[in-house]
RNA sequence: GGCGCGGUAGCCAAGUGGUAAGGCCGGGGACUGCAAAUCCUCUAUUCGCCGGUUCGAUUCCGGCCCGCGCCUCCA
């Protein structure tokens, strides 16, 4: 009942626990609130949802903080652009990405704090760091951290000396103020006219934070100066997590994160997501073209979160057909999942799923092995092995919404809501039903034709038919 | 150049030192007036290429060919 996860600062499988054995504390980077996350995004965020529900399932209790940036050079460029004030900006971004993390199920995090409401944190911290030698004023009034202080910088993404402080000769700017090192990196930014009213007060002057300190800060404060694991997508390995390492460790001298999980990226259609590509794909644009939340939050889950996975829209339409497979199987056995919040612990029957998404959160082993496991049981009913005892069939129903609970998934059994059906649609599908009971197959083919072209089609059962949405 | 990752059926994608999960698509069949849905069934003698270790490698080692990520603010 151990999730095994693997760690990027030792590169291999470590235990996950909680250090003061009561709840596992973990923070995970959260998204920059200038736009709607994109599925790239959100393939991080489920991940971490799933790294979470595992825990949960198991009985181990959790407390998750997640950041919202809302303060950077995006932020301000486009909330300036758009003639509104940063506050009101990242508050509505903030809400759609609430929003959206809802519809895809993820649970939300026990501790949601944004960067504009930790700054007197975040100077403090800087404080420290410049008591301690650690970092420096510069001419104008930034604050840089002073990487050569930190003799472990770099453990993280492995990167020599040498990579660090001489890779960005290219991108050495001669106005980039005055850095002691090309590698030290900015706590403190000194404000610029183009900042606009967007600046605080400290005690280097006018400006406001850099990006990694917030989330040093915020993870320090919520979850204490050690805290049991830290997450985030694989490009933030380096310099984003290296220098919050840099940063916290700095003060406290103890260990910041006690395992690194990160998440690979998301490619669409074997491509990188870009701009340029115009691939960056929203829930809304998949929405729009008909998919649904859960179908994204399966796709999403379809690979192992250390691999590339290759989002394409052949994998949306196999999930759609994956699920009602699953919702085919809970109708058969007379179960309803629920969505509560609250997560079903008995896996019964179905615990080899769970036991692979303990293997490193092997969701595409965990999925094949609840389809196998449907199979077979779908098979043993049919051969009357499977009496249906009362006792067997809540073992089934709890291990099913166990299942559904570890993996976020929602298996719908309840009929949506049914679309309106214009009465014209009606009458003429009666009319095909009447000329089918009368064999009058040529007029029945007609109308179903008929219907087709004005987007309806026509199922038959037994004893009538059903309309749907062509 | 440095660090790291990957190449498995039409597509997505697991996995293992003993001979390839799962989902989708496709073929065949049952059912059906025909469809749809559903069910059954088939589909990689083979895991980029070449060597090596081994009784045995897709899985370990070496080389090669391709593709990808990061290397200062992108999840």
């Amino acid at each position: 009942m151990v999730l095994n996860l693997y760690d990027t600062m030792t590169r291999e499988l470590r235990e996950v626990f909680p250090m003061d054995e009561n709840s596992v504390r973990f923070y995970g980077c959260g998204p920059t609130v200038y736009g709607p996350a994109h599925i790239g995004n959100f393939r991080t965020f489920v991940l971490q949802d799933v790294f979470r529900r595992v825990l949960e399932t198991s009985g181990q209790q959790t407390f998750h903080v997640r950041n919202l940036t809302d303060v950077d050079d995006k932020t301000i460029r486009q909330s300036q652009e758009q003639g509104t004030k940063l506050k009101d900006f990242t508050e509505k971004w903030t809400a759609r990405f609430q929003k959206d993390c809802e519809l895809l199920n993820l649970l939300t995090p026990h501790a949601e704090p944004s960067a504009v409401g930790h700054i007197p944190e975040q100077i403090s911290l800087i404080e420290k760091l410049i008591e301690g030698g650690k970092a420096y004023r510069a001419n104008d009034g930034s604050v840089y951290f002073k990487v050569d202080a930190f003799p472990e910088y770099g453990r993280l993404s492995r990167l020599a000396d040498r990579e660090i402080t001489t890779s960005n000769n290219v991108r050495e700017i001669s106005d980039e103020y005055d850095r002691g090192s090309a590698a030290d990196f900015a706590l403190w930014k000194a404000r610029r006219p183009e900042d606009g009213d967007n600046f605080w007060e400290s005690p280097w002057g006018e400006g406001r934070p850099g990006w990694h300190i917030e989330c040093s800060a915020m993870s320090m404060k919520y979850l204490g100066e050690s805290f049991d694991l830290h997450s985030g997508g694989v490009d933030l390995i380096f310099p984003h997590h290296e220098n919050e390492i840099a940063q916290s460790e700095g003060v406290t001298g103890k260990t910041f994160a006690r395992h690194w999980f990160h998440i690979a990226h998301l490619m669409v259609e074997g491509q990188k997501m870009s701009k340029s590509l115009r691939n960056l794909y929203t829930l809304e644009d998949l929405f729009g073209k008909g998919y649904k939340e859960q179908e994204v939050r399966y796709v999403l889950l379809s690979g192992s979160y250390r691999q590339p996975l290759n989002f394409t829209f052949d994998s949306m339409q196999a999930s759609r057909k994956a699920l009602s497979k699953l919702t085919d199987f809970a109708k058969k056995f007379g179960i309803e999942p629920s969505s509560s919040s609250t997560l079903e612990t008995e896996f019964g029957p179905f615990y080899p799923v769970q036991e692979a998404l303990l293997s490193d959160l092997n969701t595409p082993e965990a999925l094949g092995r609840w389809f196998r496991l449907v199979r077979e049981m779908g098979e043993a009913r049919d051969r009357g092995e499977f009496d249906g005892n009362v006792e067997e069939l809540e073992m089934l129903r709890k291990g099913f919404q166990a299942t559904c609970d570890a993996l976020g998934l929602i298996i719908k059994v309840k009929e949506e809501v049914v679309e309106e059906v214009p009465k014209e649609i009606h009458e003429l599908a009666q009319n095909r039903w009447e000329a089918k009971l009368n064999k009058d197959w040529t007029a029945a083919d007609q109308i179903r034709e008929n219907l087709l072209q004005k987007g309806w089609a026509v199922k038959d059962s037994k004893d009538g038919f059903e309309l749907a949405k062509a």
